[in-house]
DNA sequence: ATAAATGGTTTGTGCTTCACAAACGAACCA
DNA sequence: TGGTTCGTTTGTGAAGCACAAACCATTTAT
């Protein structure tokens, strides 16, 4: 027996995780709602900005859902001009989904508009460790390895002026 | 305007948490199936854990979910013994909730179980990551201040023997 | 060249979760 | 006594989702 002192790899995150997304869902749902997105397309919008260019299958299997509904998911956000679909040039089978300047203004506009659910569920915590939980959500989801924050600033920082929300 | 660097206060946390607690509970669901649970029943028994000898509708009200949701949710948990009504002394309308041992013990066995799921899915992270990631989760989820970690540990260690899983 | 496999699409089915409403008994409070 | 609150039951309906079947266009294998 090793002499660590208290055995800390106990604590699982997974019901915690759950109830915090239940959380932020609730009230995103009704925030989302004018803007018609719910919070399904902002998920896969979040992932598209993330790593854009994408094919539908893997962006199925990121996303973790069905080939079948994510062509529905996918309808929606092209109606609106906020994906768009392009056959590949190597595999005319094949759509490479990617998010248009239109998309990722609303996206920007859907996380400002989420400001205020998101501050009622993480009002516990401060502003530098929200930022903390940001980048190990962000790492984990993106299955990155450890990363300098550079990247994700700079992606954050090409819009100039509306920094504000 | 202020002469600090970066805005970083853009970063929304919603879209991400609710992917990743998605995935977990994709990988959840298979996992509690034999133990004859199911993700939201996990989530109630946590919150029963963190915070006991509680009133079903402030259950209710932790949990954001109707009421008679809750009712059906404590049917199932207490059919299987992990979680006991008894009639307030104060008040004989209300029932106060509380986790059994058995509860407690098939909260921990789940939480075993759902090792390797979460494994998968924050295996981006190194171990101290996810403790960190598990704090703050926590007293997100709580609504706690800042915390001394010794509550927690000395919460999860009142079990001598079966540390490992 | 012909066959098989693949990416995407459509349609439909069914399950599960959940919010919400209505009506009830029991207990509390005025 | 009457109004209110806690828990309960039952039912309804919407939404999210997985899954299957059938289809076209295209690629790849034989």
């Amino acid at each position: 027996m090793p002499a660590v002192p208290v055995d800390q790899s106990e604590h699982r995150s997974g019901a915690l995780l759950d109830h915090l997304a239940r959380r932020i869902r609730l009230r995103s749902e009704s925030v989302l709602a004018p803007l018609g997105l719910r919070p399904r397309h902002l998920v896969a919008l979040t992932v598209l900005r993330a790593g854009g260019g994408i094919s539908q299958q893997a962006l199925a299997g990121t996303l973790e859902m069905d080939g079948t509904n994510v062509v529905g998911l996918l309808n929606e956000l092209e109606a609106e001009r906020l994906v768009e679909r392009r056959r590949s040039p190597e595999d005319r089978r094949r759509h490479v989904v990617e998010l248009t300047p239109a998309g990722a203004e609303r996206l920007a506009e859907a996380e400002c508009a989420l400001a205020t659910a998101e501050d009622e569920v993480l009002g516990a915590l401060e502003p530098a460790e929200r930022e903390t939980l940001y980048e190990l959500l962000r790492r984990a989801a993106t299955g990155t390895g450890t990363l300098s924050c550079t990247e994700a600033v700079a992606d954050a920082d090409t819009r100039p002026g509306d920094d504000r929300c």
